[in-house]
DNA sequence: ACTTAATCATATAAAAATAGTAGGAAATAA
DNA sequence: TTATTTCCTACTATTTTTATATGATTAAGT
């Protein structure tokens, strides 16, 4: 029950453009740097939020990425939902499979129930939090620290 | 992001006992057979359980496992904390680990706080529901119809 | 034009976790 | 004593995760 680094990574890739790409787009050897996540890494994760439209990208020197929308329009839910492989804490819980396949097993239904329930929760957690709130944190706590800060604490 | 099948076969191992097994011991291979689920894995998540003082067992003919607990003592929670390996979203938002060993990379101590408040948000919910209550909802909702039900619908 | 720095795309590989089997030992009721 | 059950320790196959490798494409600066 651990999400994968893609989504660890991915915040992390996020909000690294968010603090330092207010002007100029920002190249993945610098979040490398910063972060210690592979080049290589990064260009896969970055792909996938690129397609789901929260960041762009240009290409050549001086190039790199930035946020497509504000940060207050990403959210960590958003975020964690592309770049993890299932949206969903047990195969039976997909919403899309609207019939529940293996109702021949006594009590799987309202198991199944359980496991749609847990995500909701920790989605509604996740949706709630932004990249503006997250940063917003941040600059409450920390103003007058170095950074990085170690919230909290 | 999936739980194991431990967690899952774990809840409705437990299921089937609170159903099964108000008068007697309720044998694997009863439940192997109404769940699909292999006597032998059964094993190893009884063993799990009976050690967290969740199940009892009687050995030889007509033993099998009891709830050592009333049902609406054992929670979900419970289970999935015993039969996940790792109780916690990501290896950084481990509590026994009061340090942030990695806080030299910018942001990830406020991703930290995000899969900690994630995972709080998912076992609170997890916590709440407790067998007995899950019990209930399957008489109420379904004491006319034939089992298995198919909950919420 | 050339060089360099960057993204983009696909394939591959190593490592770790998951899901389950195998084989038998010990206990106990009939 | 036989059948049924739990108990215990390995082992193994599969899948998933976590990357790395190689190269193509794009564009800025000289």
């Amino acid at each position: 029950m651990k999400l994968t680094t893609k989504s660890r990574y991915g915040t992390r890739l996020i909000l690294d453009i968010a603090v330092h790409g207010k002007d100029s787009p920002v190249p993945l050897s610098d979040v490398s740097n910063r972060q210690n996540i592979s080049v290589k890494y990064l260009e896969q994760i970055t792909r996938k939020l690129k397609k789901a439209g929260i960041i762009d990208s240009c290409r050549g020197p001086s190039g790199g990425h930035m946020l497509a929308k504000s940060p207050d329009e990403i959210s960590i839910g958003q975020i964690v939902r592309i770049l993890e492989d299932s949206t969903v804490i047990a195969d039976c819980a997909d919403h899309e499979k609207k019939v529940c396949a293996i109702c021949d097993r006594a009590g799987e239904c309202l198991s199944r129930w359980v496991w749609v329930e847990a995500g909701r929760a920790m989605y509604d957690c996740l949706d709630k939090i932004t990249i503006a709130s997250l940063l917003s944190i941040e600059n409450k706590a920390f103003k007058n620290k170095s950074f990085p800060p170690c919230f909290p604490g």
